[in-house]
DNA sequence: ATACATATTTAGGCTAACCTAATTCCATTT
DNA sequence: AAATGGAATTAGGTTAGCCTAAATATGTAT
């Protein structure tokens, strides 16, 4: 019933909407979407008919109760594949976002739930993102960035909030995995840099940067 | 770089240029596909000279080398994906085909080469049709209808001809399946069925139409 | 309250991929 | 050689989803 642009819509409003809690303008959506501003209120304009958006002219647009089922869906199903992608084909994480983004798309509750099953209903794709249960729930979130944290602290790498391929190659390279448990030992505070101890033996200095996108559990 | 229509119409010329041998017509692409014979003669110019196919107005179309390869790619991924789809994620083989026709598009050479490794590079999917390798070349085939065996013949299931949900269905609640045992006991001539007993153990009785749709290669 | 900058919308157009109706082509039959 | 019926093509039209340029609305600084 929705059609991929209806798809893309959505989800990109759903990802705005979680970061500015209110609602979303064209411009952003626009931008977020690489699409131009024009297009983007005329098909807005068409998704609020179909009741999938609520839109305010000139103020923006936030998801209808539909319309964010549906967006919870396609997200739900981009991260079990990614899931599937790294675990089961042995792709990298920083590989299979574009995949992920084609397979997202495939319609079928079927194929769904038989993955998430196959998958054993992971909580978390590989980059830590909670994954939406069938009725678009998720389980309560409790990381936060590293840089939150104080000296001393002891906690477990959840997630990153950086998704960028430079971020993730370069957690690979620091050999920095999700998992990876991480003691702070010290906090620079001219350059905000940590430096820490992962997994009880090897020290490294985490710049500011890379401390504030990698997500965390206190322990 | 090819379109969603692009790839049903390659893979639609192709099946049909498998029953027919020579060219394509442009009613039975139509018919084959859904669509108006005036959109395909349309469409058909278009890919001509994107050089997907040969056309030869009012005679019909062949698929070009470069075509070719790529009809042969998306039916490679069609069947990876049901093979995977029945052996990993437990669907039935009646049930796999619509999924498919959707995966079958994901766009990806890393994706689709590691599914194939993950497979175990299956040679034939789930009804028994042949998998091209990655450069489009298949292993040669043996297999023939039942039909044409003869009273005596010991032979393996290895296909079916008719893919449709009835005929395939109809064998697994008669408990048929790939890779059995047939060995043709009778053969009765009024009406051209079977008479045939199944791994050693059971006797059945097959219909003209059964047999018909059913490939096997001799023992 | 006014003016300016920026965001948003409107108006008009384009392309891909379909459609129907009308026309033309082709292979036969007469 | 002409007629006929079916297949193929042409002509003209539609919708989804995009575009640019022009017009309008909004919010902030004066």
């Amino acid at each position: 019933m929705t059609s991929l642009a209806e798809e893309n819509y959505l989800k990109a409003i759903y990802k705005l909407q979680e970061k500015q809690a209110d609602m979303v303008t064209t411009s952003a959506l626009a931008e977020s979407l690489g699409i131009n501003a024009a297009s983007v209120t005329d098909f807005i304009k068409k998704m609020a008919v179909k009741k999938l958006i609520r839109y305010e002219k000139s103020k923006g647009v936030k998801l209808s109760d539909q319309g964010r089922q549906i967006a919870l869906k396609i997200i739900r199903k981009h991260r079990l594949w990614e899931v599937w992608l790294v675990n089961n084909l042995g792709l990298k994480w920083d590989e299979v976002h574009e995949i992920a983004e084609q397979l997202e798309h495939v319609n079928s509750d079927e194929l769904i739930e038989q993955l998430d099953k196959h998958l054993g209903y992971p909580k978390a794709d590989p980059h830590g993102d909670l994954i939406p249960d069938a009725k678009g729930r998720f389980i309560k979130n409790t990381s936060k960035p590293l840089n939150d944290c104080c000296k001393g602290d002891k906690v477990i790498i959840t997630g990153v909030a950086d998704h960028s391929n430079s971020f993730l190659q370069y957690l690979t390279k620091s050999n920095i995995k999700l998992g990876d448990e991480l003691q702070v030992e010290a906090i620079e505070e001219f350059d905000k840099s940590f430096q820490v101890k992962i997994n009880r033996k090897e020290r490294k200095l985490l710049s500011k940067e890379v401390v504030k996108n990698l997500l965390v559990n206190i322990v």
